[in-house]
RNA sequence: GCAGCUGUAGCUCAGUUGGUUAGAGCGCCGGUCUGUGGAACCGGAGGUCGGUGGUUCGAGCCCACCCAGCUGUACCA
């Protein structure tokens, strides 16, 4: 043919950040938000929906002083020149849609949702553009125990998913606690806003970079590997150190951090640090007590985080599963009260064998200024939310997910060109009987390409009917699982013709459908 | 956004100090095969060597800029 002149066509590709979904990972994410179900309906939860896109002013979303939405999210205008976005998360049109049917809803209301929502940024390793969040949340309680209860859910949700108890932690922190430390350092105040966002930055940056790292970043500002550098929150030294201090505080009743000296928690001694997996939160509490003691916001904070370590000892009293850990900081935007964010500690690798870093399968917390945005009386909220594709990607990374094929319909092939009706009558005995089954759609031309078909479509069986079988009223089952095992094993003769004989056989054509859900039940 | 690294077939990669018409394996399609998939043999399709410009008699290779991807970092509801 002519090398030149190709016709401009369009080359097909997905922007970066969205992805495909084949039929094992479709069949994957099913079974995980059935599992998270039943688990958020078992705590008292009821199912409810919102739209995917929702004004942007309900999601709270402008940039400050523009008229324009944060670049986070996706957004266009209406014609009417409104503008909408793409939801970023299920909790703010929550807050809509609680706000909106306020009198109608039982307070406290308790509801759970499932949902794809996007965000315009970056992706990376298990950070996608489209996502699926699990969300469920308790509106209308100020209780810590609707806290506690979001972080036992969140427990039992990720071991319903086959993850054991020890790989997973679910970190508890309050953002009184920390209120309150920035006020008693001098950063109280308006004029102090930018200084605390800084400091919120550094700290949640804890578990990446290390003590110091954070030290850095409280300070001067940072160089990263690459050479690039970060500018800091420009604390004193007083300062830094008062929040060094308190970060450490949190974990000192075990023992194993100690101030003096270099501080010991880097980066590379994370994992080991991790594998302690002992806490003590009641300690832990007691320990951040002594820290600023005439602070109110600071002792409100830990007064919740002691009720909710209370309620968690008694769900874990092994202490291997909630953790009070005064470094977790979840969203800037809009959490008032106790924070929660799930991590599994297990080190993950790509398929190059490089260890990566997947972040949060899952966080929440406490935001009583959310809905009172819509109404002139403040309502309490509580919710937690797992990131079921960036779980899913984890468990997948880690072989534990969607390494299996789906199996595919029976097949029936087609032998006698002009006997179509036929085969297609086996077809719906097949299917009446509730089996997945196929009529070759294909060239039947070639015998040997209706094999291939079926076994691309990994079938159990294919069921074959030429005229000699049609001479004898008989159809030929031929078991494609077992005959791939025979094909492996280079067995002894004798073994070889028994599993041969196993594998395809002839039976009556009125046995059709028992003879195919015999082959079946040996695969189940 | 910033920084570093990498771009050759669907995938993994080779391609000499710059030298004819750019290769391999796997995969894909077809044939041997009007009665049997995973085997074997044979054949075929598929590349503007990421793009544009430059240096040169000559560029996949050298230079500049751009684009994309990866990693780190920033932001992250």
């Amino acid at each position: 043919m002519s090398a030149k002149q190709k016709p401009n066509r369009i080359k097909p590709r997905l922007p970066r950040g969205f992805a495909d979904r084949g039929a094992a990972e479709i069949a994957a994410t099913r079974r995980m938000t059935e599992t998270i179900r039943a688990v958020y309906e078992r705590y008292g939860f009821e199912p409810v929906e919102t739209p995917a896109i929702e004004f942007t002013e309900a999601l709270g979303k402008f940039l400050p002083d523009q008229d324009r939405p944060n670049e986070g999210v996706f957004s266009f205008q209406d014609d009417d020149e409104q503008w909408l976005s793409l939801r970023y998360d299920l909790t703010a049109p929550l807050a809509r849609y609680v706000a909106e049917n306020f009198d109608a809803l039982p307070k406290p209301y308790r509801s759970y949702r499932a949902g794809y929502v996007f965000r315009n940024e970056k992706p990376g390793p298990g950070r996608f553009r489209q996502f699926m969040q699990f969300d469920a949340d308790t509106v209308g309680s100020a209780s810590p125990a609707a806290d506690a209860e979001m972080c036992m859910m969140a427990a039992d949700a990720l071991e319903a998913l086959g993850i054991p108890r020890g790989s997973y932690v679910i970190k508890v922190n309050n953002r009184k606690v920390l209120d309150g430390v920035m006020e008693s350092i001098g950063l109280a105040g308006n004029e102090n806003a930018g200084k605390r966002l800084a400091v919120l930055r550094a700290i949640d940056k804890y578990d990446r970079l290390g003590v110091d790292g954070v030290q850095a970043l409280l300070g001067e500002g940072r160089k990263d590997e690459s050479g690039d550098y970060t500018q800091g929150a420009k604390l004193t030294e007083d300062q830094t150190l008062a929040i060094v201090e308190f970060i450490f505080s949190g974990a000192n009743s075990q023992g194993q951090f100690s101030k003096q000296g270099s501080l010991p928690l880097t980066r590379s001694t994370l994992p080991s640090a991790f594998s302690v997996r002992k806490f003590d939160n009641a300690g832990r509490v007691k320990n951040l007590r002594t820290l600023f003691p005439k602070n109110a916001t600071y002792n409100e904070g830990l007064d919740e985080l002691q009720a909710i370590a209370a309620i968690a000892a008694n769900f874990d009293p092994e202490g291997t599963v909630i953790s009070v850990d005064p470094s977790v900081i979840r969203g800037l935007e809009y959490y008032t009260g106790p924070v929660y964010e799930a991590e599994l500690t297990f080190e993950i690798k790509d398929d190059k064998g490089r260890p990566v870093r997947f972040g949060s399968v899952g966080g929440g917390g406490r935001y009583d200024g959310l809905i009172g945005r819509f109404r002139a009386e403040p309502v309490p909220a509580t919710g937690f939310s797992i990131g079921v594709s960036r779980l899913q990607s984890a468990l997948t990374a880690l072989g534990k997910l969607g390494a299996e094929k789906e199996t595919g319909p029976v097949v029936v092939t087609v032998f006698d060109r002009e006997r179509i009706a036929d085969y297609q009558r086996m077809v719906t005995a097949l299917r009446n009987a509730g089996i997945r089954a196929e009529l070759y759609l294909g060239n039947p031309k070639n015998f040997g390409n209706q094999l291939k078909y079926a076994d691309r479509r990994n079938s159990p069986c294919v069921v074959i009917q030429g005229g000699d079988e049609k001479a004898r009223g008989e159809v030929q089952i031929k078991d494609l699982i077992l005959g791939a095992e025979i094909a492996g094993l280079s067995t002894e003769r004798d073994d070889y013709l028994r599993k041969q004989a196993e594998a395809q056989f002839a039976v009556p054509e009125a046995d059709l459908v028992r003879a195919v859900r015999e082959v079946l039940s040996r695969h189940r």
